[in-house]
DNA sequence: CGCTCGTCAAGAGCACTGCTCTCTTTTCTG
DNA sequence: CAGAAAAGAGAGCAGTGCTCTTGACGAGCG
């Protein structure tokens, strides 16, 4: 009963995609805030109230393409995971990120740039968005121990740590720390690379970001 | 003749300064893609097209409240260098970027999150956008040698390396590198913490920032 | 002094936007 | 087949950035 829909729902999921795949379109040309309902409907052919339809309100289409946006993200991270060598794991994860950014560069602003003003991520996203995280979590956790550091972390943040071990199970409080700092370290490198922070400074940027994260491995364990 | 100037170029000063911080008024409520040009001259008691005449396009506006923005950050980065001990005023550097962004979070996002779509930064923002990264180059420079890393960075990456060690002279290549890695994890931390996605995750979020920002140092061979 | 010219403010107007409301048409269902 | 539900269309509201034209004001020059 699930692929026997009746012909109106059929037809109407079919007209969430094409308008989901035009909004994309126009993100990937004008960006998030270039975004307008009535230029999609204006395309598709139809009035510009009946597309409130299918998404409310101009947050709802946004919400349907960070979904989409995570997916995809979360796909091209997952498919990275072929090989078994940590490292190897940790710079296929790295790139696939940001091969994934500077592909669709106004998605992942969508996903990991400054949210949209007035808009608020509902329920719906996290899931999605922890795809990525989980393939990170694997890599550290199938690494195995981690070298002891000199200063572990206050334990003040023992709760914490031990939330984010569901990610990462069996993993040493230190590695836990050391997991998330280098995860904000890449989003930050890729964020940096294609926010322009770079512009005029570095030329061989993949190289460098490779570098960076080949250096940040170590500082892993892996 | 710098501060005599004529009657007119004075109130023109002084209207320019009035918009300016009307805006940051706006920007702090309601960010970046709220900021309407027709607000601010209603709160100022104008007719929306006489704004015009101070900041001919809204990209103008922008741009001015970028370059105060690198610039008070700037000073903060800048003033929280007291400590004498390297290690001391990386975290101190750390905070205050931190501090900037909790407290000025739009102003923030205009800054290191997605670039406002359509909008290209003009020269004069790299000016005010250096002086941060300077206090950064000037610990590393002022720390001293780094213990040597396993993989020095490749030969592609000589001329980035060189170009970079103007802003930390007689630096080494390894030492170099991680500045970048680093300064890009700092970034990162702080976006991922003021953009949600440490929702739902990290509680204790200055603590957690402290202890990810000291095992950096220890990275950095502070 | 008078006159011109640059600056500034104001108003109307254009082309957009998101969103709502009403009305009609189409389609599914009991 | 008739009624209900869903979808489309159009008009309209309030808002936006930006332009153009029209007047007023003041500073500098002959």
């Amino acid at each position: 009963m699930s692929a026997a829909k009746t012909a109106r729902e059929r037809v109407r999921a079919e007209m969430v995609r094409e308008i989901t795949d035009i909004a994309r379109t126009h993100l990937a040309r004008d960006g998030a805030a270039g975004l307008s309902l009535r230029a999609i409907a204006r395309e598709m052919g139809m009035a510009s109230s009946a597309i409130h339809r299918y998404f409310p309100t101009k947050d709802d289409l946004l919400t349907a393409l960070i979904i989409d946006g995570y997916n995809a993200l979360g796909d091209a991270a997952e498919a990275s995971q072929r090989d078994q060598d940590p490292t190897g794991r940790w710079l296929a994860l790295c790139h696939a990120v940001r091969d994934f950014a500077l592909g669709r560069p106004h998605e992942y602003a969508l996903l990991y740039g400054s949210p949209v003003p007035g808009y608020r991520a509902p329920a719906d996203t996290v899931g999605p968005a922890l795809r990525t995280t989980l393939v990170c979590g694997r890599i550290i956790a199938d690494a195995g121990p981690t070298p002891p550091d000199p200063t572990p972390p206050p334990a003040l943040l023992a709760p914490d740590v031990e939330a984010l071990r569901q990610v990462m199970p069996g993993v040493s409080d230190v590695a836990v720390t050391r997991a998330v700092t280098a995860w904000t370290a890449l989003f930050g490198a890729v964020s940096f690379e294609l926010f322009g922070q770079f512009d005029n400074t570095i030329t061989h940027r993949r190289e460098f970001f490779d570098h960076g994260m080949r250096s940040l491995a170590r500082y892993l364990g892996l």
